[in-house]
DNA sequence: GCCGCCGATGCAAGCGTTTGCACCGTCGTC
DNA sequence: GACGACGGTGCAAACGCTTGCATCGGCGGC
């Protein structure tokens, strides 16, 4: 029923194979010759069959995203930007999920599965097992991790342990010295690197400032509202609770200070919170945050992937560091005398 | 280089016509050889050639989930419920954004690029104009819309008009007669249905109650926290400002909580807020909301349309409405005297 | 005026599966 | 003991496109 390149060929009185090279914008082919042919295809509503075109050239115009989870905040910016600029390229983003149930026992994920399927694939920080991730390299085909940098492969992400000190030296400056870390889930199976690199960088800007991160004071925030909600209530019913709070994450943060409103005390008086990443409802709340644009990192991987697969070598290993910066608002002050 | 089912016939002593049904469960096969492909097909890394066997059969195993925003709550929301869904079910999603870029002339979404690419189409709200609607029409193949109704085609979502209704009532009851909607954006070129259906309810209930909704109190927030702010503000500085808000979703009614704080004025003494949605970070806010579960329509959704494909036609044109509770919280009380 | 070159085009061989049909024993039935 | 029926298997024709190679004028250079 749908008109095949049979069809624009004989309408236009070419072969297939000057359809297939006109309506590909290939070299060889007049002007007038593919004036016809583009006006026989629209006509005839003509759209090239994608898996026959694939099974014939081995090209897919799909880019696989891997990703943990979509409703997170950096997932879901990272998810649109790499979607959109693909799409404006003609490319499609093939999502998958490679979440946990809650059994524990997540489906692996079967690299083997993309292979002619997908030109190139963007993985959303490494959610990966040591065994997936060999599946991937042997895949041969352009790789990029957003959020993390996997060695042989290109990466876009931010200096996480930086963003741990920037935070941490804010609330040095103010005068804190019980700073708190709320990250990541310890018994996480998977192994995402900006939780431990960010507590990293607490410690050393804490070191740094001649104080010793206290044990207690690096509690998990499982990366979500309601795990700094409860990790903050956890710090608070310390005997000798922190006045500074560093949360990996935005979300994060946003539960501490639900947690602390929950209490009757006041930010940034008697807590100090701030987060990371620059959450819409962050700047709602008024938290403090060390900012970063995964808008402008999912564009970026997105362009980089592309060049990948347009032959561009030169990229092929590049890793991408993009900025952060500290954006100052009410949740954060000098500490309680 | 990679294993092509040729090789696994070799390899098991069978032709390839058995390779195909033995791999793929088909009848007629002995439980013998049976094993014995199987063995060989994993002893050499074979994986179906995804292009191939599509041309061939005519089968994508793919979903198209189309959507207009992957960053926001809602859509986070189905997207991951949808993609997980189908996973489980060995189908693929292939995301295809048809946000419209900030110059107005979004790159017009062509629904005949999706034939032969995927098995059925899961659309998000409809962020389709009657052209692109006429167009996935002709593909005659399993069409769901996910957060509103189309004839002709299957629908998961919720009685909006219902939602409007009970949060009105809600404050209503609470003893409020200036009563306030935030809602979507007139100005949006997409014909987005549930903003307009929840006005719906608020209007009829504030009717019902033998009150006349105010053109003033109803306000476009765009969705947004910051557009929730930016109406909210805008209301506050009426002269005869609501005492009650129904924001048409979670983010905005942050956005107004934002506003009434930034204003020195408290929740609910002054003014009460009532969202849509359930919102991790409503909880954390202590958001009265109309709570609905798009998790549970997403699933559903991915399940109606894996029934599609597989050929129940009883399920073509169903149309399943979805519960929504209201969750009574702390921004909602009775009104100042 | 002939030759070689080049742009424009067509031919046809793949690409790797799926599947209708044919074939061939075997087994149960009358 | 002959005869369908049937399970198990192979053959080969699609599926719709891409692309290396051949072909064929026409044109500039000598």
């Amino acid at each position: 029923m749908p008109a095949r390149i049979q069809d624009v060929a004989r309408a236009a009185g070419v072969s297939t194979a000057t359809v297939s090279r006109s309506l590909r914008g290939l070299p060889n082919v007049s002007s007038h010759t593919r004036t016809a042919v583009r006006k026989a295809a629209h006509d005839l509503g003509y759209v090239v069959s994608h898996s026959a075109s694939t099974l014939a050239s081995g090209r897919t115009l799909t880019v696989a995203v891997i990703t943990p989870y979509v409703s997170r905040w950096f997932f879901a910016q990272a998810i649109e930007a790499v979607e959109r600029v693909l799409r404006a390229s003609g490319f499609d983003a093939l999502l998958v999920g490679v979440s946990q149930p809650s059994d524990g026992a997540r489906p692996s994920f079967e690299p083997e599965t993309l292979r002619g399927r997908v030109d190139a694939v963007v993985v959303l920080t490494v959610p990966l097992t040591g065994r997936e991730l060999d599946g991937l390299r042997a895949l041969e085909m352009p790789t990029l991790f957003l959020g993390a940098a996997v060695a042989g492969a290109m990466s876009v992400r931010i200096d996480d342990v930086a963003v741990g000190r920037t935070a941490t030296q804010h609330l040095l400056e103010l005068g804190h010295c019980k700073i708190a870390h709320l990250g990541g889930d310890p018994t996480e199976p998977l192994h995402f690197s900006a939780p431990s690199d960010r507590r990293a960088g607490w410690m050393s800007a804490m070191r740094a400032a001649g104080l010793a991160p206290v044990p207690a004071y690096d509690v998990p925030g499982l990366f979500t509202a309601d795990g700094g909600r409860a990790a903050m209530n956890q710090l608070l019913d310390l005997a000798d609770p922190p006045t500074g709070v560093f949360a990996d994450s935005d979300e994060m943060a946003l539960g501490a200070l639900a947690a602390i409103h929950g209490r009757g005390l006041r930010v940034p008086q008697d807590v100090s919170v701030v987060g990371v990443d620059g959450h819409e409802l962050a700047g709602m709340a008024g938290l403090t945050t060390v900012e970063q644009s995964v808008d402008a990192q999912g564009a970026l991987a997105a362009r980089m992937v592309l060049m990948a697969i347009a032959g561009d070598d030169i990229h092929r290993h590049e890793h991408a560091l993009m900025p952060v910066r500290l954006v100052r608002r009410t949740s954060t002050g000098e500490p309680p005398t």
